[in-house]
DNA sequence: CATGAATGAGAATTCATTCAT
DNA sequence: CATGAATGAATTCTCATTCAT
């Protein structure tokens, strides 16, 4: 199936094998609970290969972080448009995120887990913070119309955050399903939360 | 040798110092990054002695892991009252969660990273769960009272521990300070979510 | 055979059983083929018990060589008195230094082999010098009673213990025999060397 | 497209490189702190390259070796003439191997690793020597005019090489320097070592 | 010929747990 | 009861060597 013209391979397979590897690994077993050796068997490469990509476990982790960041920042944005209500906008913005965690709920495990370990250095937390800088644009849009409460935006921010997740472990949990179409009740949920 | 008094010792006091100990680094280091041997030393106990109260280190963080959720719903509800109105009753809940973390952050440290790891079983999140039953009760009434969303308890729920963990983060953080007087319209926010 | 007495041990048995078993290992296949696990093995002690001792493999080669250089410092002056004339003393010091190795020959190749290695760090070279100063007090005593060649100290000492050392190679490799009464020309052509 | 000028290259570039690449390294980190991918780097040249003209590590060290042997060798004895006495000869040759060690430091660092590392084989060993033979030749000669003391040429001879080391080592640490002009008296001193 | 990505055996080190004192 | 020395399985990481391009 490889043809030549594929051998210039901008983004190596291999590298890309070992994140999804890892990914899956932390999602079931835990950050420490998952040995390099385990992920080169799953990603079907050797372990030395690993550290032809990766200088070392934690660099492997920061990337697969890093990466889901922006994927995440990515899909939450995909239907954004300037002229949509910033309302609306940030509707759409938490419906997004429900819906990549339900579809990457290994994505979710991962970075729950990551970002509540001391591992996590503060370098790596501001990186994957930037990548979300888009998002934080929409909403500095929002406050500006003057739909949010009177309130620094961090809080909202936080609370908007943290409700998300909140929600989210629910659809992920089995608790709730998106079939009860209870989905958007918990947006404007959220929503009420935060507007004034 | 050994006096009555000290026989009585209902919880033994080495227990206590493994715990706290355990605790403490955790929240320093991580899960994983904290050996048995350092929680002894820290508590200036005996490695072997740790393993005459608990059958391993598991089982050690378990145990931390339900005294902790039991003290936080004891504080919580410390000041609840039958007669207080249960929209009270909820901002008083809510004020507690952050006072308490704010003076134990290293509780908040451990809890979050526990819960988000796969290593935590099924039926210690039940047990611990079942320590919030009381909270959980406060909750049902105000929602028969008609106070709440017509929304499953569950999601409620989970929106609004989101919520409070999103807020406890901030000021943990320290991107909000107590001092600031935002606490409260940070408590409304959240009222504002659930209710109707 | 052990006594309870002996509980007391000053210097522990598995200390010193880990630092025999890495001399005869390293004299037969050198510093770096000699790994961890092997030492433990012939040591008959657990591969964790070693880094109870020696911090890492570093830390155990220093040890062991600081260790052999006090004792053939010690060895060396075991016989030397005030009242012998500097020139006896130097010959009975460089008789002594070849029979030590004749009879500790893999002490020889260790510190020959980890002397010109740049592993060993200029502070470990340093310490193990201060322990051959008795040895070079006598060299100071010679020189001031003007036995010696008007040169450097260093370069007398450099010059002695260079030969010396090709001294003592020649009779472990077998190429010279001390039954052949060769050793005491040997030792006076040395002295001839430095003398004045 | 290949000329003919370059087919009869008689020794590749890339071989020199890759020798000069690993003297260096090994003389700056050791034996075995030198990968063979950074003797590649440090050589500009691919890993794969290196066992085009060496069959693995060992070997490659191993042609180094006996390189150097017959460099030093061909530098020791680049002004010697049947017609000059012997004693003259091998002053000559001690003042030659002390220019060519501070000339090229790694090589006396390389060689004193290498000869005292039980990794050396016998056989390379002997091959050392072999090259030697025109010094020992040297040395019988003047043995053969009585110059020497009536002892087992061997013995002179390792008495001889270790003195120079000796001084070597002296005037490489920089304890000693060649502006000093202690360096003839040194050679004098190491000939009344052997002198009759 | 030259290259360097891929590999896995092997090395150093850590740490939960046991058990003799 | 309390202790901590002893242990070895398990982990991370390195590096000589191969081989497809």
């Amino acid at each position: 199936m490889k043809l030549k013209t594929q051998s210039q391979e901008p983004v190596p397979e291999k590298r890309t094998a070992a994140l999804r590897a890892t990914l899956a690994l932390i999602a079931e077993q835990g950050l420490e609970a998952t040995p390099m050796s385990q992920v080169a068997e799953r990603a079907n490469i050797g372990v030395g290969t690993i550290y032809r990509y990766f200088s070392n476990k934690e660099d492997l982790i920061n990337a697969l972080y890093i990466d889901l960041k922006a994927e995440i920042a990515r899909f939450c944005l995909r239907d954004y448009a300037e002229d949509v209500p910033a309302a609306e906008g940030i509707k759409r913005l938490l419906r997004n995120v429900i819906f990549y965690y339900l579809q990457n709920p290994a994505a979710f495990l991962f970075v729950e887990q990551y970002e509540n370990s001391p591992q996590i250095t503060a370098h790596t937390r501001e990186e994957g913070d930037r990548l979300a800088a888009p998002i934080e644009q929409l909403f500095v849009r929002a406050s500006e119309e003057g739909l949010l409460k009177d309130l620094p935006i961090a809080m909202l921010g936080g609370l908007m955050s943290g409700a998300v997740i909140g929600l989210a472990k629910l659809y992920l949990q089995g608790q709730l399903s998106v079939e009860d179409g209870t989905l958007e009740a918990g947006l404007d949920a959220i929503w009420d939360a935060i507007r004034r």
